[in-house]
DNA sequence: GATGAATGAGTCTTCATTCAT
DNA sequence: GATGAATGAAGACTCATTCAT
């Protein structure tokens, strides 16, 4: 199968240097030609992979930002954490962790996934999530059988740590992140109940 | 005064003629050209009054923003709403009633304002949010004497707010907005104590 | 003698494909890659075929024109028509009856067929036509034995003809075709004599 | 008025350059950059005043086929010529004589004036046609009282002419062009008559 | 013979910015 | 202050053609 190998690792290597440059200089200032560049592919083969920059930004925050969730959540089992609310303030911790130490990643998401984008990511297209969302709402149930709205909460919890934490990270406002995450760890359990 | 008062007329066109711009074909659509056509005046005109399309383009969303914050503070104020839980909640409720009204403001901002922006507009340079944010953490230091992160607890309230409605009013995720509301005004409530 | 069938297939598919196309968007907006997609072959199959888009648009234009002026002969032949005289006309009303009922051939002919291309057509390399031409000329100096000029009237003819049906039939420019023609013809008979 | 003289020389200096690139190279074959290159003017400048390289193709060809009808009308005038048969006859003779002298002016517009084109040339839009047009049609109503088609059989002079002396004068075929010009006289008496 | 992934030169087109008037 | 013609760098994208499989 050398040619889909051949295929899958060009795929990789524009989806990585794509990322590397978004990084570095930002979406808007990274041109097609320096992602083949930096893949070491031809101009006309990004056109066999993506349909435009947009196209291979998005894949690229999808899959930094699965990788992450995926991460935590073989974090929380690998530690054998028990008991929900413990499960999902782990995780939240070691998603806050690991953008302590990759402002980069943070920075590029915070500056790039607008509203509007993310709610493609979450809601739409991407079953990618939905093992992860599917596994802690259930999860979320047997913790509270009486609990109704376990998927708008989890939403909730996201959604305020997302856009709080930017923030707290990168310029200590309102606090420094290890302030806040008490805080934050607090109104979590408080919305869990 | 004419020429002052010529001059204000030329930078307040532009400005609109940007907003219109925007909310219509999206700010990396919409090119200075298209800003100066609309507004009426020659290209060159536009460099007299603004950097470049960044610059308007942050000056326009922050001149929508804070006039929705200064319409959400005079009306709790004319509807002489007393006790701060609810003054927030009919501020916040004020504020998801006109996005109802106007969904393209809300795309726009929703759009646009990523978490970078939001963090500029907010925290930097822009003294403009500064009275409300002062006069709401005076009035919340006021209302709970012992509350010592009425500041945080503000921030918190915000951006759970506004990176939750944005889904629940434009795509009825997870809940359509009227739904929606009690769950997040009990949340509020929640936090505030 | 399959495989020489199944090249045949091939080569007739990728004509038609290139015809279609040709006719639809225009050989200009027509891709190799749009051809070959549409005869169900791979891209490098048609350099097994053909030159370029050039060679297979030649032909295609040669082939469909070809075609025509061969039913034209067969049509007066099966009608018994008999006098030189109306044998041409009935060929050449037989022509625009069905450019009347095809126009887009009509079109692809006309916006196509430049004078320096129709020059190749008809007389450099493409025997296809020498038959039909000598069969007409033939007829012509049977016809009338004291004209010298039999080969250069019926080019004479052919040129009229091709050159204003195309504005009479899509645009009744300068008359409606069927207004038209008893005109044409008229000339036609006159140059015969 | 500098700059309304300066535009008008710039914009004539692109119809320039593109006429030699496209006689020399052809269109397909020219491409803006060696317009704008020729011209002495910047790439960005050629989009301020055509639309594309067919706009200037169009407008290109209009300018120069305008010019030889001015020329022949303007050359029978000033020879005194009298009677409307020979005004036609000599008008068609300098047109013919003009493109003996000029090769690459009748190749131009023969392998690129298709009858699409044309048909848009001659009918649509343009009205610098009408004057010459007009003048020539009340000539031939005057000539000819009981002439009902005036505009129909210089439509066909028109036609006819054109259409057969490209071969003529380029490749001798069918006849070359100074004996082909008395069949062709001789036919166009006869449409006439 | 057939395939289709890869190539990269070539071209168009946009647009922020300048500056002479 | 205002204008808008001119610029040309920058970038997107296409597509005929090749060639290893």
């Amino acid at each position: 199968m050398k040619i889909a190998e051949n295929k899958q690792i060009k795929r990789e290597n524009l989806l990585t240097s794509a990322y590397n440059l978004f990084i570095r200089k930002g979406v808007h200032a990274t041109s097609i030609d320096e992602i083949t560049d930096n893949a070491g592919v031809a101009k006309g083969t990004f056109y066999l992979y993506f349909e435009d920059k947009w196209d291979i930004f998005e894949k690229t925050i999808i899959e930094r930002s699965h990788l992450l969730f995926e991460e935590a959540l073989i974090y929380v089992n690998n530690q054998n954490i028990k008991g929900f609310k413990d499960r999902i303030i782990n995780m939240i911790d070691y998603i806050i962790e690991s953008f302590k130490d990759n402002n980069e990643l943070l920075k590029f998401i915070g500056k790039n996934l607008s509203l509007g984008m993310y709610n493609k990511v979450i809601i739409d297209e991407y079953e990618q999530y939905s093992d992860i969302k599917e596994t802690l709402e259930k999860e979320f149930k047997e913790y509270n059988k009486k609990e109704k709205n376990a998927e708008i909460k989890l939403f909730m919890i996201i959604e305020l740590t997302s856009s709080t934490i930017y923030n707290s990270i990168l310029n200590d406002f309102p606090l420094s992140i290890n302030d806040y995450k008490k805080i934050l760890f607090e109104q979590i359990k408080n919305i869990i109940k």
